[in-house]
DNA sequence: ACTGTAATTGCAACCAGTTGCAGGAGCAAC
DNA sequence: GTTGCTCCTGCAACTGGTTGCAATTACAGT
C-alpha cells in the first residue's frame, strides 16, 4: 500500500481525510485495470472490510472525481464506470449503440478540440474521458440494423 | 395537433405505434424551446390526461431518441433532459463545473471531429448534442474558485 | 366496420445512486 | 499522549429511473 502516499498527499492538501476505507477503494481502483462499476468497488473493498457501505464507495469516489483522480463515464448501458486516471495514456470510447462494441479514441483528436474551444470562447472544457457514440463500421452496413 | 402528422409518419414506419399519450408527450417536447426533464413532461401531460405514468414517458423518450427525434442530455446536476431535436441550429453545451453556467458551442466545432473521427477509424459518432463539462472563462482566474 | 396481432399502457416491485443524521475517527496543535 | 475540531462513516430513508406483467389499444388486412 506504500504507492499510495503520493495520493495521500493529495487528499491532504484539499482538506480530505486518508482513511482505511478510502485506502481500500483507492487501492481497488488502482490495481484494476479498466473500469470499475461502484458495485464492484464496494465488493472489492468487503473482501477485506465487510462493512463498508455503498453510499462511502459513492462518496469516495465523487472526492475522487473532484481532484481529478478518476474518471467517471457512463457507457450507455446504464452502468456508471469509474478508471483511474493515469497521467499518460488517455483515452477515450467510441461506444456502437447497435451492437456496444467499444473502441478506444486517441486523445489528439479531442486535444485539437479543447484547444479549439478555448480559443474561442475562453471556456475550457475537461477532456479527459469522453464517452461518444455513435454507429461503429461494423453496423453501418446498409440493411445491418439489429 | 396536426403539426405532428410527419412525426406519427415516422413513428409508423419505425413499427411503432401513434398513441395519444405519445402524441401529447410529443406535443409538450415540441412546444417547449428548451430542455424538459421526463418528471416536466409527465406533469404537462398530466394536465391533459391524469392517468399517465412516468415510465410511459420514459419508454416513449426512449423511442424518440432511438429514432433521433429528441435528445438527452445529463446537464450535470443529477438532471437529465430531453430536448426536440431540429434540423437546423444543432448546437451543444459547455458547462462549467464551477459555477453551473451554461453556454452553446457551435456545431461547426464537432463537426470537425466527426468527420476526422470517422476518417480514421470508420466509426460514425453521434454528434447531435454534447454536454461539454469544464471551466468557464470567469471561473479559471485564479483564486476564483467557487 | 370487424378481426387478429403485436405494441403499448399503468401498476407495482425493483435497482442505482443520494441525502440527513448521530456516532466515530483522522489529524494538527499543544 | 491528549485535545478539539472537522471530516467521515454506516445506517436508513428517499428519489429518479427501469422492468415484468396482465390488460388494453392501435392499426393493417379484410
Amino acid at each position: 500500500m506504500s504507492c499510495e502516499t503520493e495520493t495521500v498527499q493529495v487528499l491532504r492538501e484539499a482538506g480530505h481525510k486518508a482513511t482505511p476505507q478510502r485506502l481500500m477503494i483507492l487501492s481497488a481502483l488502482r490495481h484494476a485495470d479498466g473500469h470499475l462499476t461502484a458495485g464492484e468497488i464496494c465488493e472489492q473493498v468487503r473482501m477485506d472490510y465487510p462493512y463498508v457501505d455503498i453510499s462511502t464507495v459513492y462518496r469516495t469516489l465523487a472526492v475522487l472525481k473532484e481532484l481529478r483522480l478518476v474518471s467517471e463515464t457512463d457507457m450507455g448501458t446504464g452502468d456508471t464506470t469509474y478508471e483511474w486516471v493515469r497521467q499518460q495514456g488517455r483515452h477515450h470510447h467510441l461506444i456502437c449503440r447497435e451492437c456496444g462494441a467499444v473502441a478506444s479514441l486517441d486523445h489528439k483528436y479531442l486535444e485539437n478540440l479543447g484547444a479549439e474551444i478555448l480559443a474561442e470562447s475562453g471556456f475550457k472544457p475537461d477532456i479527459d474521458h469522453f464517452a461518444i457514440f455513435g454507429l461503429c463500421a461494423a453496423c453501418q452496413g446498409p440493411g445491418k440494423q439489429t
